[in-house]
DNA sequence: CGTTAGCTTGAGGACTATCAATGTCAGTGG
DNA sequence: CCACTGACATTGATAGTCCTCAAGCTAACG
């Protein structure tokens, strides 16, 4: 979401426009830096606003009975969670820190006098939107018929991606294979089973809760 | 979509402004009446404007591997198609009519110009897309853990609210039973015997293409 | 009357969740 | 230093769900 050509409004979406977020929060006394494990928002409580996340990773997540869990996406820097279009009052998701993170809160309020005077503003959003409406869509076919082998392997090309590699292959995000499993919508066990399955045939390799990518094209023909 | 405090600009999402999205029909001779079964736009093709669905009812798909597809969503009135931010050039999902159905299209050029001097409309499609995308990551939380059984008892109940029902609560749409299994990740075959099931139980009763709920409490317990 | 397409049913087996038992490891307090 | 604890890792056994394949069946249609 660093949109380079920026044409001011201000749009909130390129680097130029950071320090506009970081003035709101001076002005609203939410709470903005979240450490490893804090939750950020949570299913059921009502929406007071929007967070623009400057630095670390987030967990959006949803309940489902009992020590049960989908991950619904991760967000990394510059993305925006907890916004759902002034509609509804009530989160449908959770939002949980992955790393230490800082973010910038932006009250409903803002929002509804900002969208209609700032077009640039509404417009970005609802590119946003659209474009995360098209990565839930491609997922949501997934989850329909690839086998857990073939989520996993997306999975971590998904985490690749999103969090960048050293030149090792290493994701650089240290998460939980609970987490990796509930994003897979799977279980622990079997997402283990897959992982000895992987690493043996020298595809990964773990090392404690880092992950390292050795051969991302045989991940790519497991994703189909 | 037919929100009633209309600010005009013309917002194009309320019916008092139909009668603009219909004149645009006449400027560009787009087909926009299409038979049940015709296919509005194909995964691949150029994206070259989006469509308003004036009346009927379309599914849009996508493919996965031969002769296997999932259906990502249904549409019927005053919904949108195949507009995805004016960022990529190419769709990535098909849209067919499943019934005869009538469109107004809306090209690129149009919105390019009108979204940034319109922020009723861009407002609107931005509401739109947040909320469609959190019906998508509702879907992909249930396509993650529910089993068969339930995904089909909750895409009948999708169904009943989208199209309605008659005083008999049939469903107020000719949808053949493999649309019904891609749309919840299944096989035709699964289909067919979870509903043989659930006839037996009266839950649910059959005549020809049109489906009968008879007990909307039980389907709800079984979608869970 | 043969053909084709879709409907219906059965049998078999692959995949994956679940449950349970055990192992490992870091931290805690005695 | 050592036993204890809780969280997480690892493995095996089992069973259930659901897909696949294949075959019979019906009905429409030239």
């Amino acid at each position: 979401m660093n949109i380079s050509n920026c044409n001011r409004n201000p749009c909130f979406f390129c680097t130029s426009c950071l320090p506009e977020w970081r003035a709101l929060n001076s002005i609203n006394k939410k709470n903005c830096t979240f450490k490893r494990g804090e939750t950020i928002f949570k299913e059921g409580n009502p929406i007071e606003g929007m967070y623009f996340l400057l630095t670390g990773a987030v967990k959006v997540h949803q309940h489902w009975e009992q020590s049960r869990e989908t991950i619904i996406r991760f967000a990394t820097e510059k993305e925006v969670l907890g916004f759902r279009g002034m509609g509804d009052n009530i989160y449908t998701v959770s939002a949980t820190a992955l790393e230490n993170s800082t973010a910038c809160f932006i009250p409903n309020e803002f929002l509804r006098v900002s969208l209609p005077v700032n077009p640039n503003l509404s417009i970005r959003l609802m590119q946003l939107y659209a474009g995360e409406l098209q990565l839930a869509e491609k997922r949501m076919s997934k989850l329909a018929h690839q086998d857990v082998k073939g989520r996993i392997a997306d999975t971590l090309l998904t985490l690749l991606h999103k969090f960048g590699e050293d030149e090792n292959g290493r994701i650089q995000l240290r998460i939980s294979r609970q987490d990796i499993a509930s994003y897979s919508g799977t279980t622990y066990e079997t997402l283990f089973r897959i992982f000895t399955e992987l690493t043996s045939k020298g595809i990964i390799k773990t090392e404690g809760k880092t992950i390292v990518i050795r051969k991302k094209n045989e991940l790519r023909k497991i994703a189909e």
